[in-house]
DNA sequence: GACTCTTGTGTGAACGGTCACATCAGCGCA
DNA sequence: TGCGCTGATGTGACCGTTCACACAAGAGTC
């Protein structure tokens, strides 16, 4: 296929008067080796334009560094900005980075997963916002080294190798947001939940309706697209046409809800606050500009990968910390009536 | 690392009662195996559990099935989703997919993009929609099998490896459709282009100007987000308060030039038709929802993958095309007065 | 019955690295 | 002078697979 033959560890020798394995201690980093003779090796590797073959590393047993992402959809917002970051901080590292994409709808089995491994414990990380990536998890073979980020902290059983954004914290300051903006109460249209259990976004909701001691309407869920967030809005302005304030689970949905609550000819912000989450880079031009939380996805990516470098060798150097979610106030979001809540 | 050995091909063996070369005949399909010991081989790779080990097959010199999708930010809904179709043609047919982003705002260097390669000769698809992207697919050694998706098809010297959406075209319909409307002028919010020439969806614009016998005003050029496109609708309104049409590269500009208008005071559609390029999930719920072009940038990229994929075996399926451009008419493009044009 | 030809199977040598071990020179020290 | 130690380098085997070739057995041909 290639017409030259690419050069390999023994031409960089003869070139350099040395054996193979001090080019192989060259490239490797071995003490071991005079400066001279280094110096000498390293010359030969530039003129040859040598580069190691990755395939015959791996064969002979040297820790080989790539990994594979597993994400539904990366055209959604926080996977391809996870991702990235995820891309960025491995590439850094020296990393390739393989990408597998399920299918959002369908619950993958642990066959098909197993086949997507370029390589039995090829290390994964898995972005499991989803109920498709959580399932994903639970379904890898317990042998391959993995980080995941998730939606939601596990509970009663903390993985260490999981990470995630205080999703719960910020919904509850987004809903404090709008009770302390005058709104009786505050309708919730929901993301589908990762797991069986609530949506982060969703209990964080709770907590500030819990806390305000407002009793909390049945939240209406959505799915993750504008066209979804606007089918579940016009639900929810069915079922409560006295809403004044949504909080939505991601940017999507509340251009769903901006746009049902203006063909239900509510005014936004002065009949019905909508607040989104994410701040997606749309948010500050829609009409309103989105009051929303940012969320520092990229951040999480490139932890998610710190975390993944320490488990696969110990002495990788630590991460900096993600962003914490910050709400930011638009538009969308203004004083609630003290009229009917 | 890993506390159980993987089986290998002679373990397979050894449990079929035969030798290796014949288990490695019936992995590869060989026709030369008795129907029985193949039965026999299949067994035994059944109940092992065994995968044929990657890297020893890639240095024993079996073409690997492994690409490396390049692109810059994975974040934007062309690039997204274009990876997306990518992604998906290729793990059906059998390949893995990695990737590598590139900086958008930085040229990369052939150095640079030599280190990217996963291998020497590992197959590559570009996706080279900026100029970031048409940089790196210029840098790319010779020797790299290699398909791209590019803005514009290469006047001069076609390229039989690059493919591309008849972005040109699609722009002409959306000029027509407005000057159909009655405007007497379209103006024009650019994205960048990935080469020093003008870009497609410019070109097209200017197409349907000349066609009509009306002056180009000259365009203004954005970048690729709602915040670029927000700054430079403000510059393009600023220069031409009586323009009445717009025609944006992509649907994140046009989502700045909604925003733009609204604080210039300028009602879409009825006193500024806005007309954006792509149709992202969000543009049919944005205010006015916007006309604009639908893509198939999910068929472009598995059309690029078929042609890789052909470059390498010439065996290998055809594809079926991609869709048509579409215009894609909803609320933010109206009539044209017989004011001032 | 000796000859080809076909079919099914086995053997040895790569592929390009790394690892474990062997070797060798130079040094300090008893 | 001879011993062990250390630093620098070389040698052989091996990782799991494919390739080219050798070989055995049976069928068809003259």
């Amino acid at each position: 296929m290639r017409s030259v033959q690419e050069p390999t560890i023994r031409d960089v020798a003869r070139a350099a008067g040395v054996s193979y394995q001090t080019v192989s201690r060259v490239i490797n980093g071995n003490e071991r080796v005079a400066e001279a003779t280094r110096r000498r090796v390293q010359t030969a590797i530039g003129e040859l334009g040598y580069r190691p073959n990755r395939a015959a590393r791996e064969l002979a047993g040297k820790a080989v560094r790539s990994l594979t992402v597993l994400t539904s959809d990366t055209s959604l917002y926080g996977n391809a900005t996870a991702l990235r970051g995820i891309e960025e901080a491995a590439r850094t590292a020296g990393f390739a980075v393989s990408i597998s994409v399920l299918d959002r709808h369908a619950a993958p089995d642990a066959e098909e997963l197993r086949a997507r491994l370029v390589r039995p414990g090829e290390p994964m990380i898995v972005i499991a916002f989803d109920a498709a990536g959580a399932r994903a998890l639970e379904l890898l073979p317990a042998d391959v080294p993995v980080t995941a980020l998730v939606e939601r902290p596990p509970g009663d059983d903390p993985d260490p190798r999981h990470v995630w954004l205080d999703d719960r914290l910020a919904a509850t300051r987004a809903t404090r947001h709008l009770l302390g903006l005058g709104h009786r109460t505050v309708h919730c249209l929901a993301l589908p939940s990762s797991t069986a259990r609530t949506a982060q976004r969703t209990e964080g909701w709770l907590d500030a309706l819990r806390e305000a001691g407002v009793d909390a309407p049945a939240p209406v869920e959505g799915g993750w697209t504008p066209r979804s967030g606007h089918l579940a809005a016009r639900t929810l302005l069915d079922r409560h046409p006295d809403a004044t304030a949504v909080l939505c689970g991601n940017d999507d949905l509340a251009l769903g809800m901006l746009r049902a609550a203006r063909e239900a000819g509510r005014r936004v912000p002065d009949e019905l606050s909508v607040v989104g989450f994410d701040d997606t880079p749309a948010s500050a031009y829609l009409a309103p500009a989105l009051t929303t939380v940012r969320l520092d996805f990229e951040g999480l990516g490139r932890t998610s990968f710190g975390l993944l470098h320490r488990l696969l060798d110990p002495s990788a150097p630590g991460q900096e910390p993600c962003a914490e979610p910050e709400l930011i106030v638009r538009e969308s979001s203004g004083p609630g009536g003290t009229g009917s809540g």
